[in-house]
RNA sequence: CGCGGGGUGGAGCAGUUCGGUAGCUCGCCGGGCUCAUAACCCGGAGGUCACAGGUUCAAAUCCUGUCCCCGCAACCA
């Protein structure tokens, strides 16, 4: 390793929630998926830079408030303050909690309109179609129809319909059809999952047409440069986020030149084209870098059922880290679904992986050998002697982890990762049983300890590359080994073994069973 | 023929890119061990991999067709 090597930079989003709700698991899901990736690479020496927050203009927020009877500012102010706090309960490391209404924001979004507007890719026109004022949405032709009174409705939601036209400035999406497929093309790792990523190019061999970017009909959002009667398309602005985090429009900025573009940007199913589509032409047209990666990830379905508002089974996420734990909910999220995958959940799922995987394989696992060694070696890490093959093979297994998780974690496949370190695992509780130290502590003191050793070993490698999923339940872990805080704990220790003789703490088991309530 | 995804032991999934005796977790049955959070280990039962054809020495995996399920279809976070 050199010395005084600049660590690389790292830059990962969230997509920025919109608060006019309050937060469910599925916000959850991402934060915590984009935290874990957050994490992994500091501990694996990036100088990472996490963004994440809210998304606060668009006309439903003014609904929403005027429902209420605040303001919007009011209402996103709250909300906002509500998405931050889950954010802060669920342990997401980021370095910034950006909201569109910060003043920096305001400039960026007004900045990178200019941009593409000096470009010739913004023009003002009409908007014209089928307006349901009820929906406050245009229908296309298609999805209306006039009924027996004679008068036409918007198919889906049985609106009436009125012929509107509405003065916009437009996008030049269209133009950039091209580049984008070629981009697609060039970098087939642009979109992923590829089953999703497919979905989208497809949608753009299809044809692109021009996309409409303000709006005349409300004033919460951020005022279209030289035009004040307009508004910004919330997605204009909500994209234009993950810029100003990192201190757009000064391009010449030590933060913007350091982290933009951005390594990956975490996002949901439902907003794939948004990211995809139409921020990769927003960034050519604006003459900046594109984004490495766009990593779309599926829903959670509530026991088979999509969660939403109206069959009230969504799930806040205090629900859980109250019931399960904190750490037990991350590690179910990132272990139990395939990130990229649309994904269940249930209460018996929880429960399952909570005392299967946590408690019995691994808790368990820490908890037999600590206490032997507690007991019989004097509280302090136990000296190895010489390594027989199954002490060999077992340790080959743990030191294959980190090059695998960097592998997994590289494409987001946290469930994968996570499952070559349980397999280890297996392995480690089968030597256990093999060894069947217990005897040794009679007959052979000596190899007991080396077993004990060895085991501790796997014990502390698979903490390690657990801590980015369950940073408070793995490093009490760490604790348990004796392994200070600080440079013990990244991943450039993970080749420095335990040093014999190393004090140890009273054993406390660490992932507690959940046990059901009577009755 | 709008686009994309999917249908694998009781449940949930992996495997399909580059065909080679069907794998994992949970559950079930039997055994072992007693260091440990009644945990851990070993063995077993259970699947014609949606259906029908085709290519091949060989197909869950490639090709064709059919059925079923889900998502999307543009101004919507």
């Amino acid at each position: 390793m050199t010395i005084n090597a600049e660590p690389t930079p790292f830059y990962i989003t969230t997509a920025i929630s919109y608060p006019n709700g309050t937060p469910h698991i599925g916000h959850a899901y991402e934060f915590i998926a984009a935290d874990a990736m957050a994490r992994f690479k500091r501990l694996d020496g990036y100088d990472v830079f996490f963004l994440t927050g809210t998304d606060e203009h668009g006309q439903k927020m003014l609904q929403t408030a005027e429902k209420e009877g605040i303001s919007p500012r009011e209402l996103a102010q709250r909300n906002s303050d509500v998405f931050q706090e889950t954010q802060d309960e669920l342990a997401i490391s980021y370095d910034r909690f950006i909201r569109t209404t910060d003043a920096d924001h305001y400039e960026a979004a007004q900045a990178i309109w200019r941009r593409m507007e000096a470009n010739g890719d913004i023009y003002l026109d009409k908007y014209s179609g089928w307006y349901s004022v009820r929906d406050e949405a245009f229908h296309s032709e298609e999805d209306t129809e006039v009924r027996e009174d004679g008068v036409r409705y918007a198919k889906e939601t049985d609106t009436e319909v009125t012929w509107t036209e509405e003065e916009s400035y437009f996008f030049r999406l269209s133009a950039y059809q091209d580049r984008l497929l070629a981009l697609y093309r060039d970098q087939p790792s642009f979109g992923a999952p590829r089953s999703r990523f497919n979905e989208v190019i497809r949608f753009v061999e299809r044809g692109l047409e021009d996309l409409s970017i303000s709006r005349t009909t409300f004033d919460w959002g951020v005022p279209v440069p030289g035009n004040p009667r307009h508004v910004m398309y919330v997605w204009v602005d909500a994209l234009t986020n993950y810029l100003t985090g990192v201190g757009f429009p000064e391009t010449g900025s030590p933060a913007f030149r350091r982290y933009w573009p951005a390594d990956v940007h975490v996002i949901g199913k439902d907003i794939s084209r948004f990211h995809a589509i139409y921020w990769p032409a927003f960034l050519m047209s604006a003459g900046l870098e594109l984004p490495e990666r766009v990593m779309i990830h599926g829903h959670l379905h509530n026991n088979g059922v999509k969660m939403s508002k109206s069959l009230g089974n969504t799930v806040a996420p205090t629900d859980w880290t109250q019931v399960y734990g904190l750490d037990q909910t991350r590690f179910f999220l990132l272990r139990e679904v395939a990130f990229g995958a649309d994904g269940n959940y249930s209460h018996e799922a929880i429960v399952s992986r909570m005392n299967s995987d946590l408690a019995n394989n691994l808790g368990n696992l820490a908890q037999r050998s600590l206490s032997m060694v507690a007991k019989n070696c004097g509280a302090s890490v136990p000296a190895p002697g010489g390594h027989s093959d199954a002490d060999l093979a077992l340790l080959g297994a743990a030191d294959a982890l980190l090059e695998s998780s960097r592998d997994y974690y590289s494409r987001q496949e946290f469930s994968r990762a996570l499952e070559a370190a349980w397999n280890v695992l297996g392995d480690a509780n089968a030597y256990f049983a093999e060894q069947q130290p217990w005897v040794l502590r009679k007959t052979d003191p000596a190899r007991m300890e080396t077993v004990l050793y060895t085991t501790l070993e796997v014990v502390r490698k698979v903490a390690l590359l657990a801590q980015p999923v369950m940073p408070g339940s793995a490093g009490r872990l760490l604790d348990a080994l004796g392994q200070p805080k600080g440079a013990a704990r990244s991943f450039a220790a993970f080749g420095t073994p335990l040093e014999p003789g190393t004090a140890l703490p009273a054993p406390q088991p660490v992932f507690p069973k959940f046990e059901e309530q009577a009755g």
